[in-house]
DNA sequence: GATATAAAATACCGCACGGTATCAAAATGA
DNA sequence: TCATTTTGATACCGTGCGGTATTTTATATC
């Protein structure tokens, strides 16, 4: 059965399409595996792709957190993002979590209830990291911690889902720098 | 059978929660018609989305062409944008445009044909407005016209798809207000 | 080797979907 | 007024979904 197998395969088809596009036997195909296999496993189709999300969040986002945590500086913590968002090759069809996060309504209550878990983990994580240098020399706005954290991750949302729909790298890299330099002081 | 107040419910109810989440039947029973007539009049479900993407541009979409077109200055006509995101009723629930286009891949080939019309649509008149007031005093960035075209379209769609997901206005109306400051000189 | 047990493959259920055939009612034209 | 055509309501078709009951296969224990 292997379940490791099955959470890698899925984790894949969702990510490359889109959750609610992908069936439950479409993964149980993918996978080689038997449905009812899986549902001993998983339990539901909202427990698979609860598992798959957790997955993924130890797989892929906390290289995110690990960016925020780093303890490197503002301007070199806001590029590293930059970076990830535009030239990492595991963003090329987007972010996992932001899919199932824009298409919230259609999931189940455990996927749901993970996925606001890991938004409020994210925005912990966005508004430790700007408080750390509000009242640094690189810090420029008027704008609270809170805002700019908020900002800060839907702008960099906003990159990878531009990236996942096709647009240039190096333009979404230019966007996103854009978009960013108003929390540096020039 | 009454074509148009066919389209005010679809429209109305694609709009308030999902194109893709709306079906044919729950269309008729809202609007009080026969699948068959239905189907007489709009041939498909593609046709009708996309019967139903042209009545909202002319009844929503204008606007926005409006804004873009009224020969206002820069910083008044970026505020009317910013005012019109975070501010007009109508976007309470987001856009049916955008709806459909962050959808893409579920949409037949009219609707998608329309999309991508209007996408293109867009761009021009964004681009257009922008041109206009390169080199002017307002003016700030060193970036191509297509480029901050692609930018303000994207933060204007941003802006808007927080307001649908139930951000507070005047936070949408602050992460804007910032995000578009890159494009004056201050 | 016979038997209890766990796992997997198959087949199935109810449901909602997009789309259509059928047939009655109403409107139209001569 | 009668025939024709257009409309509408109902019922239906095939398909794919999430989820499960059943039967087969393999495994382990005595």
């Amino acid at each position: 059965m292997n379940a490791e197998n099955v959470l890698d395969v899925a984790m894949t088809a969702y990510w490359h399409s889109d959750p609610a596009d992908v069936s439950v036997n479409a993964i149980c195909q993918l996978a080689g595996v038997s449905k009812p296999s899986l549902y001993r496993e998983f339990g539901s189709e909202d427990g698979l792709s609860r598992a798959v999300l957790d997955h993924y969040a130890q797989r892929v986002l906390s290289d995110v957190f690990a960016i925020l945590q780093g303890g490197n500086g503002l301007q070199d913590t806001l590029d590293a993002l930059i970076d990830f968002a535009s030239s990492d090759l595991r963003m090329e069809t987007g972010c996992l979590f932001y899919k199932m996060r824009a298409g919230k309504h259609r999931l189940g209550p455990l996927t749901l209830a993970r996925v606001d878990e890991i938004d409020a983990m994210a925005h912990a994580a966005y508004s430790a990291f700007l408080r750390s240098f509000r009242d640094g020399e690189d810090w420029a706005p008027g704008l609270s911690v809170e805002a700019a954290a908020k900002y800060l991750s839907e702008q960099f949302a906003l990159a990878i889902t531009q990236r996942a729909s096709g647009e240039n790298p190096s333009r979404v890299r230019e966007m996103m720098t854009l978009s960013l330099s108003v929390l540096l002081r020039t």
